[in-house]
DNA sequence: GCCAACGTTGGC
DNA sequence: GCCAACGTTGGC
């Protein structure tokens, strides 16, 4: 029996200052593992429903600014963030063990780099994104979901390299 | 640096 | 289960 597995489409959000999409780049085979999630609603998103090629945009907060800068893929599913059960992490958890993890990761590859980033205040100006849960105010959560719809427009402003 | 909008913790 | 206090995220 085959299982239809529908792509599915994620924005994830980093700070350049910790880790680029420059960095994404240079990564050993374009690829790194998604580590230091510590939030319920990310992590579930991440452990439940990422599929392998998913598609994902990459967003860079807390930076001037703050943009949509490229896209990747999933390219590993999710397995348990190491980084939890590591005192010496800055992500450390006592609570998560490796018998009994709290945390996920899944990994990414680089796809493109927009040579037009997509900043937050431009997107805002954009009224079919509207609902977007990135454009939403107050919003936090740093694994989002997309819809198909939402990623297309964006990737076509973007104009990937 | 400020602060709004969260999510988490823990007393009760 | 409620909610105040606290810590964090992230735009500006």
């Amino acid at each position: 029996m085959t299982v239809a597995t529908k792509l599915r489409y994620w924005l994830l959000k980093t700070e350049p200052e910790v880790f680029s999409i420059d960095d994404l780049k240079a990564s050993q085979d374009f690829t790194t593992c998604w580590d230091g999630v510590r939030n319920y609603q990310a992590r579930n998103f991440m452990r439940d429903q990422m599929h392998l090629d998913d598609r994902v945009l990459v967003y860079h907060s807390n930076s001037a600014p703050s943009a949509v800068v490229g896209t990747a893929r999933i390219c590993k599913t999710a397995y348990p963030d190491f980084t939890s059960w590591d005192c010496k992490n800055p992500h450390f958890d006592p609570k998560s063990k490796p018998e009994n993890p709290t945390w996920f990761m899944v990994d990414i590859r680089f796809e493109s780099k927009f040579s037009v980033p997509q900043s937050l205040f431009e997107l805002k100006q954009i009224p079919k994104l509207e609902g977007m849960e990135l454009l939403r105010k107050g919003s936090r959560l740093s694994v989002q979901p997309v819809t198909k719809r939402q990623f297309d427009i964006i990737l076509n402003l973007g104009k990937p390299m």
